[in-house]
DNA sequence: TTGTACGCGTTATCAC
DNA sequence: GTGATAACGCGTACAA
C-alpha cells in the first residue's frame, strides 16, 4: 500500500492536517515539528498523490499537446521544446495525434479537457473558426502553434510565413535568378498562402513576373515534391530556381531534379523551408529558411504556464525565420 | 461550473448513487429511470470526471511513455504506434524524454509512477539491471522496447538484432562482397553488440575474415557515421561494402563516401538498419534492414493493456527485421 | 501552533 | 430498485 499523509500523521502523533501543512512548508507551523514530520515522511517514502491533489485543487499539473503526426520532423522538434520546459516545471504532457483530421482534433481537445488538463497546446491546428465557441466553452487556455485564431482563452505562437517566403525568394533573386518557381502544398492551408504571398512580394519588388506554369502544388511531403518537380521540368521556359513550401517538398524536388540529370545548384537552385536536419542528409545539402522550431515549442509552453500561473503574458507571438545557406542554391549558369 | 452526478441527481429527483449506476448502465436499475437519467445527463452536458474516478478506482487510464529523444525518427514511429492503440482504447499518453540520461530516465519513471499511470512503456532504456529493484517496488507493469530485462512487472518487445545483423551481412556476401566493414555505435549498447554478432556470424559462415581496421564506431547519428566513414576510407585494403549500425549512421557514411568521390554502390556498397523514411531521401536511396517500428509500439501498448486488464499476455516478444533492397548496394566492381 | 470538519466527484457497501 | 453513507487522499475554513 501507498503511504498517505494519514499514515504519517499516525506515526508522528499529529493530525493529517498538520502533516499536510508541514510537507508544503507552511510558515504557521513550529519548525521543529515540521522538520520531524518531514523526516518521517522521508523515512516512510511518502509521495504525494497527484490525483487526490487534482481532485481537491482542480489542477492536474498536466498539459495537453495535440499534433497532427510525429512522423513529420517539424512537429517532433516542437514537441521536444514543449517537453523540455514542461519537465523542468514539473508538468506532465498528455500527447495525442490528430492525423490532420479536424474532427479527430476536435474530439481530442474535448477529451483532453475532460481529462482535466490545465492547458492545451495545438500544433498546426486544422480546426476552423466555427469551433471557436467550443474552445471557449471549455474555459481552458489553448495555445496554437502556427495557426491563427483569436478569442478568449486562445493564444498563439507562430513564425512569420510571409516574411519567410520573402526571405527565400529575395535570396534567389540576389543570386541572380529571374525565373523562380514555387512548389506549394495542397495541405498547407494558411501557411502555404502566406509563404506564397511573401514570395510574390519579393518578385514584385524586383520587377519579376511569374508564369502560371511555374506555380505547382505538392502535398508537403517528399512524394508530392517529386511529382510537382516532374511537372515543373516540362515547363517552357524552365525556371532556374525553385522555392518549396517546406524541406520535405524540397527534398522530393531535389530527387526528381537529380534523377532528370540536372545539376543542383548549377542547372537548378532549390530552397526549402523549415530548417530540418533532413536537409543536411541529402547531397547537395539543402538551403532553407529555418523556423525556430524548438523555440516555438518552448515559447508555447512558457506562455501557457504563465497564463496558468496568472502572470501577464502576450496573447500572440510572431517569430521570424532565418536563412540557412547550404549547397543547393547558387547563381544561374 | 462543471456538471456532476449530484447536479443530475437533483434535476432527476433521485440520489447521486442512482445516477452513477444509471450512467454506467447497471442492470439492477429500472430501465425507464435509467433512460430518463441518461437523457437528463445528456441534456445537461455531463462529462464524468476522470480525476475523481481515478481517486476512487485507482486507475487513471493513462500510460507513461519514456523515450530518449524524438529527434530520432526511430522513436517517433514507435510512439505513433503506441498512441494509436492507446487512443483507440481510451487511454491517454504521458510522454517524457530522457535524453539518453539514465539518471533522468530513472527519475522520470518514478515521476510517472507518482502520477499514477497505469503502466509504463520505455523505449531504448538506458537503465541497467541495478535499477530492477526500484522498478519492481513500483508495482507497475513496465514494457521495455528494444532492451532486455527480466523480473516481475517487466515485459519486453524487441527486434532480433542478431538476426538483423546477419541478414545485412549475408545480403552483402550474396552480392559477392568479401571485404565487409562494420560501423557500429558507441551509444548502441546491447543492440550494437547484437548486430555486430549477427554480422560476424554471417562472415564466419562464409569463411570471410574481418580486419580490425574495418570495425569502427560512430554515435548512431549522421555526424558519427560521416566521421567513421572517413576513417574507414584510409584503411588498406579498403572494404567494398559497409554495414552500418543504423540508417542515420549509414546516411552519414554515404555522405562521406560521395564526398570522397566514390561511387555508391559501384565503389562501395552501404547498408543500414531501421528502415527509416530518411533512407529514401538520399541519392542513391538506402538499402536497409527494416525494423517493424510501428509494430513495436503497437505491440508494446497492446501487451500493456492486456496486462492491465488481466488478460493473459506473453512476457517477451521478439520480432524479426526484413531486408529492404533499395539502391545503395550492388555487386563489387 | 495545531486540530476538527468538510468538500472535491466518483464508486462501493449495505441497508431499506 | 433505490438511497444513505463511507471512502479514495488531500487541502482549507474555522475553531481551539
Amino acid at each position: 500500500m501507498r503511504v498517505t499523509i494519514k499514515d504519517i500523521a499516525r506515526a508522528a502523533g499529529v493530525s493529517h492536517t498538520t502533516v499536510s501543512r508541514a510537507l508544503r512548508g507552511s510558515e504557521e507551523i513550529r519548525p521543529e515539528t515540521r522538520a520531524r514530520i518531514q523526516a518521517i515522511a522521508e523515512a516512510m517514502g511518502y509521495r504525494p498523490n497527484p490525483v487526490a491533489r487534482a481532485l481537491q485543487g482542480r489542477r492536474t499539473q498536466t498539459l495537453g499537446v495535440v499534433v497532427t503526426r510525429l512522423s513529420d520532423p517539424f512537429h517532433t522538434e516542437v514537441v521536444q521544446g514543449i517537453e523540455m520546459v514542461a519537465q523542468a516545471r514539473g508538468y506532465g504532457i498528455l500527447l495525442s495525434l490528430s492525423h490532420e483530421d479536424p474532427e479527430k482534433e476536435r474530439a481530442i481537445v474535448e477529451l483532453l479537457a475532460a481529462k482535466q488538463v490545465d492547458g492545451i497546446i495545438v500544433a498546426a491546428s486544422r480546426l476552423g473558426s466555427r469551433y471557436l465557441p467550443m474552445l471557449e466553452a471549455l474555459r481552458i487556455p489553448i495555445v496554437l502553434i502556427n495557426s491563427h485564431q483569436t478569442g478568449p482563452y486562445i493564444y498563439s505562437v507562430a513564425t512569420d510565413n510571409v516574411h519567410g517566403g520573402y526571405l527565400a525568394a529575395a535570396y534567389l533573386i540576389r543570386l541572380g535568378h529571374r525565373a523562380i518557381a514555387y512548389i506549394g502544398s495542397r495541405r498547407g492551408g494558411r501557411s502555404n498562402q502566406d509563404r506564397y504571398r511573401g514570395y510574390r512580394q519579393a518578385l514584385r519588388e524586383a520587377g519579376l513576373s511569374v508564369r502560371p506554369e511555374w506555380i505547382v502544388k505538392g502535398d508537403g511531403r517528399v512524394e508530392g515534391g517529386e511529382a510537382a518537380m516532374r511537372r515543373l521540368l516540362e515547363a517552357d521556359p524552365r525556371p532556374t530556381a525553385v522555392f518549396c513550401y517546406n524541406d520535405l517538398t524540397a527534398i522530393g524536388a531535389l530527387k526528381a531534379a537529380l534523377r532528370a540529370g540536372l545539376r543542383v545548384p548549377g542547372d537548378l537552385s532549390i530552397i526549402g523551408f523549415d530548417g530540418l536536419e533532413e536537409g543536411t542528409y541529402v547531397t547537395p545539402t539543402l538551403t532553407t529558411v529555418a523556423q525556430p522550431r524548438r523555440q516555438l515549442g518552448r515559447l508555447a509552453a512558457e506562455m501557457l504556464l504563465e497564463i496558468l500561473e496568472g502572470r501577464p503574458s502576450p496573447k500572440h507571438i510572431l517569430l521570424q525565420g532565418t536563412l540557412i545557406e547550404r549547397e543547393s542554391c547558387g547563381p544561374p549558369l
